[in-house]
DNA sequence: GAAGTTACTTCCTTTTGGGAACGTAATTAT
DNA sequence: ATAATTACGTTCCCAAAAGGAAGTAACTTC
């Protein structure tokens, strides 16, 4: 049995602690909306977040609420509207959210390269 | 309702993308233990990723080398043993899981601190 | 006062995940 | 020679998570 560097053990144990905290189908597709779109409304992410039902959707805010990374402002307004935003926490993850997008984009270049290819 | 920019939903797919070909529990476990300790035979994944069973460990691996992110390789070894390697392709997710990896350990960092200012 | 909007919750079904046991093939221990 | 062990899975069955329809409540517009 290899002995795995301390350094290596370290970063996997902190990608851990992501998956964990970025669990359920839908935390991570919520996070994304929240940061590249700015805050949103409740029916406005509903709106957004392609195939998300009403029950997902808030049960996934309130567990990021409760992590600390969304936070949730109940609005004075005609009929009442909830607003939701990323903390500054919640914003610590734009780095991560923005390499997700790239490498999505760039693999949406290759699938069409693919087509093309055929 | 306001007009929501091409670039932002450009990206906002992008991202989409992404967590569909990451869905199911295991498999950024799978490529973070591929990209951070290299090639690993189905043994050795099943005692680092810590928790995660024979069959979903199979079933995960098998989805991976369908999408062509993870190269399986049968050894000529005395026991069969299988090889299991990031693709090219699957390497390009490095950035993001370095991401991941660098927030994760800040948000360690930030979870002692709450500690010991309590 | 009937219908619509917003923001949920509740209940029930379907899908996904998990664990034990089994299969196979080769190796090592008794 | 026989039994146990290692490696890499698959199968079957149960538990947990996700999905969908409907209900609730407060307020607004028609």
């Amino acid at each position: 049995m290899e002995k795995i560097s301390d350094d290596c053990l370290q970063k996997f144990k902190a990608i851990n602690d992501v998956k964990d905290i970025l669990s359920g189908k839908w935390k991570v597709m919520i996070i994304a909306s929240l940061s590249v779109f700015g805050e949103k409304r409740y029916m406005e992410l509903q709106r957004i977040i392609d195939g998300i039902g009403t029950k997902m959707l808030s049960k996934e805010l309130q567990e990021l609420e409760i992590n600390g990374l969304v936070k949730r402002t109940v609005m004075d307004t005609k009929p009442i509207t909830v607003k939701y935003e990323l903390t500054e926490y919640g914003r610590s993850l734009t780095p991560v959210i923005d390499e997700m997008a790239s490498w999505g984009i760039q693999h949406r270049e290759r699938i069409i390269q693919e087509m093309s290819a055929k």
